[in-house]
Order: structure tokens, then C-alpha cells, then sequence
DNA sequence: ATTTAGCTTTGATATAAATCAAAGACCTGT
DNA sequence: ACAGGTCTTTGATTTATATCAAAGCTAAAT
């Protein structure tokens, strides 16, 4: 064990809501403890895994922020996602044993290491934390849908209002504020999960912030009419009825 | 039972080595055989499930060929995959109860029914069985994943040169040719999946035509010079380490 | 306090794909 | 054989976003 991991357990975790299925009783609690076998610490920049690594456990995030990546032969590089605390990452990992994307800190986080064994062997036997995986996958599969949906038929505008009303919803299930955040991640990252150029992601900042939709200074929002947002991201129909 | 659906046995099944694991005796076969309900016919143009429909069950198509699509308050819809013999359908239910996408036949086509209980219950019991199930949720994950490459940083002609190569591969390990296929679906709804308009898809056949790379009459494709393909969708790096 | 490096903003221009439009091909049913 | 509907192709034009370029911020390091 490296000085930087040390053991842990879920039972008493404040994130528990968020990474573990509810309704367990104080017995079947401390078999869960099992799950995690560590914590282990990420530096800001560092990868938890790569692309090409053995896939071995699944993280859930403690602290701190990730973006999860995958690049091209020639270079070209994709963000697919960016996570939070109480969330799982490493999926991608299952169906090959190896990983199949980047996993980089985005800022100096903490994360819970559940080794796939172990969540399979007590998924056996807890029918409520199976299910907890299932779900968890499954949401991974329709956020990913929505994100389709996204890169195929939205522009700009639109994209960059999603993005960051799913955030702020994410922020305010973990206790922040509804309407004030800063991001952990650069323009370019934006862009690059948005299918756009950093420039188009500025420029687009720049235009909600002369609508006196948010105020922004570097990576500091703040969203004054979060109504202007829902409507961009989701323009009502003209009238279709009519 | 209605009269389009009736019992059945994977232990049977043709297409077994596609939807289900390996490695089972003919002990466990027996067991397995109880996952499958029962099959359901679904005529081209029907829909296996809808946006909404309550989750009970994944699909293993037996026959034909689906779309899964997804629409927006304003009626914008994107293809979110196709689907042939051997694919499992439905696994973006689990996480709600409800299914968040359409499923579509694109021909007549007959689906083998899995409740979800079933799955579950079986998954307990034979870890072969878990894994597989894990394995698929995974695979499905990672397609997305691509998926979001190729809208987020692709070029029309890249798109489509994955596209075609990406069908054939699947056809192809299922026993039909590698070079020569009948598209189920209309030049809208390719354009639905790679985030294009149909007449881009038109042209972009047109230009490959024209290159000699692929012959096209219709619905009917041919793929002359399959390198050409890969190199459109995976162009080489020009010498970055020089 | 100044320098540096990495971000971000903004402007000018280019371009890939969308849109609009019309004709052509194919299939189905009569 | 023909009519009608659905797809598909192709051309002309527009447009959203990319690209290229340069200047402006900010925070960390010297």
C-alpha cells in the first residue's frame, strides 16, 4: 500500500446517498464496507487510469474533479464526460478489461477504489446494490444519449446552455449553489466536450453575458436567468399545434 | 399470450454465441433457458417500445433490424444506434423504470424477451451470466463514447467511411458478406445518426462513388477498396514525429 | 513589482455542411 | 401501364462555426 491510499469505509461516508444504493440495515451496511478496498489520492493533472490500462476497480469520486477523455490516432481529442463527487467512474473498463478512455484529475482529488470483484461477488448477493449497478450503467447509456442528441442536432448556444444548467443541477444535489459556480475546466475542454471550438465556447459565454443571462469572469459563473437558459436549451415548438 | 409471441429456448438458438455467454454446461443451459420469456414479432415500422413505456424487460433481436431514436419538446429527433441479430436492446430503461428512447423495427423482425427480473435473478446465480450482462452495459458505454468522437470531431466523409465499415464488420460476423450490404435505413435516418443531413449522406455517397471506393445503387452498397475506407476514417498522422 | 506562461477574448476571414429547390428513381397498388 | 408516394440525387446559395491572428487577463514564479 503506497503512502498515498489508506482504508476506509462507506458505512460512515457522507457521500453515501450518491454512490450506494439506500436502504440498507446496519449488518448488511458493514458487509458493503467491503466494496471499497481503499482511498487512493490524484494530484491535479495526474490520470487515475489510461487509455490501455488493465481495468482492475471502479472509482467513486470522493473529492475533486475528473474529465474522462479519448483520443484519436491522429491526435484528436474528445471529452466524454466530466464527473463530481458521488459519482462512478471507469465503466468504460468492463467489457474489454482494459480501459478505453483517460481518467484525469481536474483538480487534486480523492477517490473510493472498489475493485470490480468485489462489486461483482457482493452485487450476488445483494439484490438492492445489483440493481444499483445497473442502475448506474444504464444512466451512463442515456446520459450519453442526451449527449448525442447534443453533438448531432443543437448549436451552440444550446449546447453551452445544457452544459451548464446540468451542472449547476449536479453542484446543487451536492449542496452548492443553485446559480453561482467555477469551473473546473478550461474553454477548450468545454469545447472539446461540446463538439466546439474553445473560441465558439468564449464567444458564446460573451453573448449570454450581454443578454444579462449570466455573469462571467474567467471561470467564475454566475446564471441570472436560469429561465433564459431552459428556453435556449429548449426552444418552445412555434406554435406546431396551430 | 397474444398470438404473435410464444415460448422458446436459447439453448437452441443459433445465435446463442452473440447474446449469451460462453461457457456453460448443459446443466445451467436448462436454467438459462428461463431468462427468455417468450419472442414477440414486430412488423416494419412498429415500435418495440416508446419513450416512456414502462421497463420490464431487455430485448435480444432474433431477427430484422431496429432503430433506437430519441425526439426533443421540438420534435428534433436523433438516431442513437442500430441494432441487428444478436443485440440486446432496452438497457437504457433500467435506470428509471421507463424507457427513454424509441426502438423501431426497420424490417420485420422477432425479438426474444428477457424480463429484467429474470436477468437479475439469474445474474445472482451464475457470475458467467453477470458478467456477460456487465460486459454488455460496457460495450454499449464505449460505443457511445465513439460515438460522441465522431460527432465531436469528425468530418462528413469520416462519419460515414466508420459508418460503413462499422456495419459490414457486424454483418460480417454474422456470417454475411464483407463487402457488400442492403442498408435497412434512409439516407435521413443514417444522417440522424451521424449528426448530418440526408442530402450530406447523398453526397458523400456520390463523392465515394466517384473515388472508386464504394459502389452505390440505393439501399445496396458495395465497398471496393476497403483501405481507402480506413484511411478516410482514420487518416494518418502526417509524420508528428518528424 | 515584474516576468512568464497559460488561458481567454475579440476580430476578420474561410469553409464545411445546412438549407432551399427541383428533378429523378423506385416501389406499390390499381 | 400508370399514378402516387417515398426516397434519393444534384445544384445554388446561405450560414454557423472553424480557423487564423493578435491582444488582454490572471495567477504563479522570480
Amino acid at each position: 500500500m503506497t503512502p498515498d491510499t489508506f482504508k476506509v469505509a462507506c458505512s460512515n461516508c457522507n457521500l453515501r446517498e450518491l454512490c450506494m444504493p439506500v436502504g440498507f440495515d446496519n449488518q448488511d451496511m458493514k458487509k458493503l464496507d467491503e466494496v471499497v478496498a481503499k482511498r487512493h489520492q490524484v494530484k491535479q493533472g495526474q490520470m487515475l487510469f489510461a487509455n490501455g490500462d488493465e481495468f482492475t476497480s471502479l472509482y467513486a469520486i470522493r473529492t475533486g474533479f475528473f474529465k474522462t477523455c479519448i483520443s484519436n490516432e491522429d491526435g484528436r481529442e474528445q471529452v466524454t464526460g466530466f464527473q463530481m463527487a458521488g459519482e462512478i467512474i471507469g465503466l468504460d473498463g468492463i467489457v474489454s478489461d482494459r480501459h478505453s478512455c483517460n481518467a484525469v484529475a481536474l483538480e487534486d482529488a480523492e477517490v473510493c477504489v472498489m475493485p470490480f470483484a468485489n462489486v461483482e461477488e457482493l452485487s450476488r448477493e445483494f439484490p438492492v446494490l445489483q440493481r444499483h449497478v445497473h442502475k448506474i450503467m444504464s444512466r451512463e447509456i442515456v446520459r450519453e444519449n442526451g449527449m448525442m442528441m447534443m453533438l448531432g442536432n443543437m448549436r451552440a448556444e444550446e449546447r453551452l446552455a445544457a452544459f451548464l444548467l446540468n451542472l449547476v443541477q449536479r453542484l446543487h444535489a451536492r449542496g452548492f449553489s443553485q446559480s453561482e459556480l467555477v469551473l473546473r475546466m478550461t474553454r477548450e475542454e468545454i469545447g472539446s466536450y461540446l463538439g466546439l471550438k474553445l473560441e465558439t465556447i468564449s464567444r458564446t459565454f460573451s453573448k449570454f453575458s450581454e443578454d444579462g443571462i449570466i455573469e462571467v469572469k474567467q471561470r467564475y459563473v454566475k446564471i441570472l436567468n436560469p429561465d433564459a437558459l431552459k428556453k435556449i436549451f429548449n426552444p418552445q415548438p412555434c406554435h406546431s399545434k396551430l
